[in-house]
DNA sequence: CTAAATGCAAACCATTTGCAACGGA
DNA sequence: TCCGTTGCAAATGGTTTGCATTTAG
């Protein structure tokens, strides 16, 4: 029993919930995955090894996990709710490649000490903060060039497999 | 005629487009106001001014207003998209109010400038970043710290006008 | 035995799209 | 006239909810 089970038993144990199959087959699904999954995404590899799950338990587990601290719900503006893992992990901010989906994450004690300023200045108490940079990662950036230099026209948009452009 | 309305009319004719009354009158509700409208609200505004005009039409136009360069589209994570004004109006991030839906606008440059270090540091190129701090504004602190002193059970939530929980 | 959990289908809801009628240029 | 525009209604798509059935404690 990893920690995190354990801390999902007793959140479950302290609201008077049930522990199911189905709850620890999410669990287990979401905790093998490092990625920023959308809550979609998870449905889909949960279905693949138990096809029995249904998709709303699916939804509402996820919110479980959050509540139980495990998971952290993030929402990078492209319409659909991403997880990730919250169990002692430090608070991080995102980078997002516009064109293959990539994200990375990183930290900067300067930037959430300016970021507590700021609102100090404005009288405003601090619940959460949410940075986003989006752009074009390392690896993107070298394969343009690269592409660049084979053809000056054709330019493919490679689509990306998380995020898009509307919903 | 406003500076605005002369850059939305070079944009139309740029691409071909056509003016018409009803755009004309999306405009101008859109300059009227400072906040920052969602879709529905802006259509909520015009649809008072004129109910001929349709849902459609505003969100179609609101994009058109984007494109010119006129307004923003920004997400702030309740599932609607709310646009700001955006010409000639510098770059800057929002506090979110999670009591009142209040938004205040703060600018830093160290802020900015650390965010385009930390995407140096990843080889990274910046196309735009978005940051959101969310907690409790002054007038709601005080509010609150008044009504502590009143009673110390009855806690009412006031629904926020934009802000909510879930969509 | 009882309240919680599940999964299906239907509901939601902001936004988008198809399409026939309309209207600038 | 020609092509963009409009507005209705229907579609979309992620997420939520109602409800009858199942199941953990």
């Amino acid at each position: 029993m990893t920690e995190e089970q354990e801390v999902f038993l007793a959140h479950i144990q302290k609201k008077g919930l049930k522990r199911t199959a189905q709850r620890d087959l999410i669990l287990n699904v979401f905790l093998r995955t490092e990625a920023h999954l959308s809550s979609e995404d998870l449905y889909h590899l949960v279905h693949r090894e138990d096809p029995s799950v249904g998709q709303t338990t699916v939804y509402r587990t996820l919110k479980l996990l959050a509540e139980a601290g495990l998971a952290r719900e993030v929402r990078f503006g492209d319409g659909l709710t991403h997880y990730e893992h919250h169990y002692k992990h430090e608070h991080h901010d995102h980078m997002i490649c516009s064109n293959c989906g990539k994200i990375i994450e990183f930290y900067s004690a300067e930037l959430e000490a300016i970021q507590d300023a700021m609102a100090a200045k404005h009288k405003f108490e601090v619940e959460q903060h949410l940075l986003r940079i989006i752009g074009i990662c390392a690896d993107c950036r070298r394969a343009k060039r690269h592409e660049d230099k084979l053809t000056e026209k054709s330019q493919q948009q490679i689509p990306s497999p998380s995020v898009r452009s509307t919903r």
